[in-house]
RNA sequence: GCCCCGCUAGCUCAGUGGAUAGAGCAUCUGUCUUCUAAACAGAGGGUCUGAGGUUCGAAUCCUCAGCGGGGCACCA
C-alpha cells in the first residue's frame, strides 16, 4: 500500500489525462479534499483546467476522466459534477487500511521526504540575559515542532540554540551582575530583575575573589557566569515543554576561533567589504547581482566592524554561516525569528550569497509577536509575563497546544487570566480524552476477553461512524507531508481535533446504542473495532507528538 | 516616508484560485442505570475591512484606501 492516498489519486489522474490526448505540460489539477460530503473525500476541477487545452466543454472532460481513472486497489472511485471530478474513498480500500495502520503503529505517516537530508533548525535564540517570556514561547514551540515533523519526514535534524554572548545587551547584563556584587543600583538601561542579584550573590560563592577584581577584569568573567546561569534555566524551562537542544553554539566561538577573520578575509576578497567613517561595512555594491530576477541583495551597507574595532552581531553571523554550511556541512538552515527581525532577512540572505552559499538554503521562518493586552512586553514596565510561569498556571501540553494552533502570520495578543481560563477548556483536552478512551476501552476488552482472534477481519467495520474514523486516518499522510513541506506544524491540531472528533462519534455510538460499543458479545466483531480503536490511538498519539503534546492513557 | 504581517460568526482563529466559507469558545435545546458526559446530537449567528481589477471562477492573486501589529542602528 502507498502511504498517501492523495498520491495515488493524483497519478491516476494524470495518467486519465494523458489517456485523452493531453502530451504537453498538465496545468495544476488542484487535486484536493473535497469541501462538502456530497461532493466525496477527494475533488479536481480538471475539467475547468483542460477546457481550453481540449477545447472542449468542461462538464464532457470531466465525465470522460471520470471514465478512464483507474485508481490502484480500488481505493476511490471517481464520479463527474459538472467540471470536477470527486473521488470517494471505498469502503473495502478503508477496511484494509485500518489494518495497516494498526500494523504500521507510530511509523503511520511517516515518509522519506528528506532523504536523510543533513539540515539545522535555530530556534528560541534570545539573548541570555533573562528568563523567557510568553513571546519566547512562541518561537520554541514552533521551532520544535518543525523539528519533529520533518525528523517524521526523513529528515537529519540538529536543534541548535545560538547564544549572543558577545553584544551591547549582554555586556550590560554583565555591568549589572558587577553592580549587585557590590551592592549598587544597575547603571542606566541596565538589568533590574531580581534575578540579577540572585546571581550575583552565586557568583560570589563560586568566583572566589571576584568581589576584589576591577570591573574590566570582573564583568567578563560575571557575564560569562551569569549568561551560563541563565542558559540552565533557560534550559530547564523549555525541557517543561518537552524541547532539547543538540547543541548551544556561543557566539563568542566565532571570534576564538578562525570562523570570523576567515568570514572577513573572503568577503574582502570577493569585493563585497570598504572601509569609511573608521568602520568597516558590508555592502553589495561593487557586483550588483541579481538573481532570477529576484533581489537578492540589500541596498544599503552595513556595519561589520564597529569604530572601537568590535565586530558587529552581523560579523558574527557571518563566521556562524560558515559554520553551519561549511564546517558542519549542513545542506539546510531553519531559522526561526520572531517578526521583529524581518528586516534582517534580506541581510543574511546577500551575507550567505557573498560567502558563496546558496541563499535558497537559509530559510527563514518568521511568527509574529506575542503582545500583552496591555501593550508590548516590557520587564522595565511591569508588563512581563515568563513562559514558565505560563506552565505552573495551565500545564505544558495546553501552552503547546495554545501557540501551535495558531498560524505564525497571526499576532497573538496575550491576556494571561484568558490564558488560564482556556487552559482549562483548552481544546487539547478534547485530543488527548478522545486517545484516552480508546486506551480504555482497549483495557475492557483485556477484561472481559481471555483470548479473541489473532487477526482481525476489518470487512466488519461498516458502520458510518466507524468509516469515518479510518477516513480520518487515510488523511494523515497528506497533512505531514503538508506540514513538512511548508514548515506549518499549525495544520497538525487541526487534523488532531477532526480525527478526535471521528473517534469521540464512534464511541458515543456505543453508548448510544450498546450494540455499536467495541466491546460486544461477537469476539470477531470487538476484534475488528479493537483494530479500528488501535489504529486510531497510534494516530492520535502520532499526531500528538509532532506538536510535542503528551497522549494519557487515563483522564 | 519605505518594508513585513494581519483584518473571516459575539470572542479566539482555520481555510494549496474552485462547487453551499468552517471549527472552538460563548448563547439556546436535547442526551448519562451505559466500553470514561473532558463526550454526543441540534439551533441561532457572515456585506470574508472597503473600492477597483485579473479570471470561466476570488476570502484566496494584483492595485489603491482604511484600521491594527512589527521593522527601517556602529542594538540583537
Amino acid at each position: 500500500m502507498s502511504g498517501n492516498v492523495r498520491e495515488t489519486i493524483a497519478n491516476a489522474l494524470e495518467a486519465a489525462v494523458r489517456s485523452l490526448g493531453v502530451d504537453g505540460e498538465i496545468p495544476d489539477l488542484e487535486l484536493g479534499r473535497a469541501k462538502v460530503a456530497d461532493h466525496g473525500d477527494y475533488a479536481t476541477s480538471a475539467g475547468l483546467k483542460l477546457a481550453r487545452t481540449l477545447r472542449q466543454a468542461p462538464p464532457a472532460i470531466a465525465a470522460r476522466l471520470a471514465e478512464a481513472i483507474v485508481v490502484p486497489e480500488d481505493a476511490a472511485r471517481a464520479e463527474a459534477a459538472g467540471g470536477y471530478v470527486n473521488f470517494r474513498l471505498t469502503d473495502s480500500w478503508l477496511q484494509r487500511l485500518v489494518g495497516q495502520v494498526a500494523a504500521a503503529g507510530a511509523r503511520y505517516g511517516a515518509a522519506d521526504l528528506g532523504h536523510g537530508e543533513r539540515l539545522q533548525v535555530e530556534f528560541g535564540s534570545i539573548n541570555p540575559t533573562g528568563p523567557l517570556h510568553i513571546g519566547h514561547g512562541r518561537g520554541v514551540t514552533l521551532g520544535d515542532s518543525i523539528c519533529r515533523v520533518l525528523e517524521f519526514t526523513g529528515h537529519d535534524v540538529q536543534r541548535e540554540y545560538y547564544v549572543n554572548s558577545d553584544n551591547t545587551q549582554t555586556r550590560r547584563f554583565g555591568a549589572s551582575v558587577y553592580a549587585r556584587l557590590h551592592g549598587q543600583e544597575p547603571p542606566e538601561g541596565g538589568y533590574v530583575g531580581e534575578y540579577v542579584k540572585d546571581i550575583a550573590d552565586m557568583a560570589r560563592q563560586d568566583l572566589p575573589g571576584i568581589e576584589s577584581l576591577p570591573e574590566d577584569q570582573a564583568e567578563p568573567k560575571l557575564r560569562r557566569y551569569a549568561m551560563e546561569k541563565i542558559i540552565d534555566q533557560i534550559r530547564a524551562s523549555v525541557a517543561r515543554l518537552g524541547v532539547e537542544y543538540d547543541e548551544w553554539f556561543w557566539e563568542s566561538t566565532v571570534w576564538e576561533s578562525d570562523l570570523g577573520p576567515t568570514a572577513i578575509e573572503r568577503l574582502r576578497e570577493a569585493g563585497y567589504l570598504r572601509e569609511r567613517d573608521g568602520a568597516l561595512w558590508f555592502g553589495p555594491a561593487l557586483q550588483e547581482k541579481e538573481e532570477a530576477g529576484e533581489k537578492v541583495v540589500e541596498e544599503e551597507d552595513r556595519v561589520v566592524i564597529r569604530a572601537n574595532g568590535q565586530p558587529t552581531y552581523f560579523a558574527s553571523d557571518l563566521g556562524y554561516l560558515i559554520s553551519r554550511f561549511e564546517r558542519r556541512e549542513f545542506n539546510r538552515v531553519v531559522e526561526v525569528w520572531a517578526a521583529d527581525h524581518h528586516g534582517y532577512v534580506p541581510r543574511m540572505k546577500s551575507a550567505a550569497s557573498a560567502l558563496g552559499f546558496d541563499p535558497e538554503k537559509l530559510v527563514v521562518i518568521l511568527h509574529q509577536m506575542v503582545n500583552l493586552k496591555e501593550g508590548k512586553m516590557s520587564k522595565r514596565a511591569g508588563r512581563y509575563v515568563a513562559l514558565d510561569e505560563l506552565i505552573d498556571r495551565v500545564g505544558a501540553d495546553a501552552v503547546r497546544f495554545f501557540y501551535l494552533l495558531r498560524s505564525p502570520d497571526t499576532t497573538i495578543e496575550f491576556d494571561l487570566e484568558l490564558a488560564v481560563t482556556q487552559g482549562n477548556e483548552n481544546p487539547v483536552y478534547y485530543a488527548q480524552y478522545a486517545h484516552a478512551r480508546l486506551s480504555n476501552v482497549e483495557v475492557t476488552a483485556r477484561e472481559r476477553y481471555a483470548t479473541l482472534p489473532g487477526e482481525a477481519d476489518t470487512s466488519l467495520l461498516v458502520q458510518p461512524h466507524e468509516l469515518d474514523v479510518a477516513r480520518q486516518l487515510a488523511f494523515w499522510p497528506d497533512v505531514v507531508e503538508d506540514a513538512a513541506r511548508m514548515l506549518e506544524p499549525h495544520r497538525i491540531p487541526y487534523y488532531v481535533h477532526d480525527l478526535a472528533t471521528a473517534v469521540h462519534r464512534f464511541y458515543h455510538a456505543g453508548n448510544a446504542e450498546s450494540q455499536y460499543r467495541v466491546v460486544v458479545d461477537d469476539p470477531a466483531l470487538t476484534r475488528a473495532r479493537l483494530e479500528l480503536c488501535r489504529a486510531a490511538r497510534h494516530t492520535l498519539k502520532t499526531a500528538l507528538d509532532l506538536i510535542g503534546v503528551s497522549a494519557p492513557e487515563r483522564m
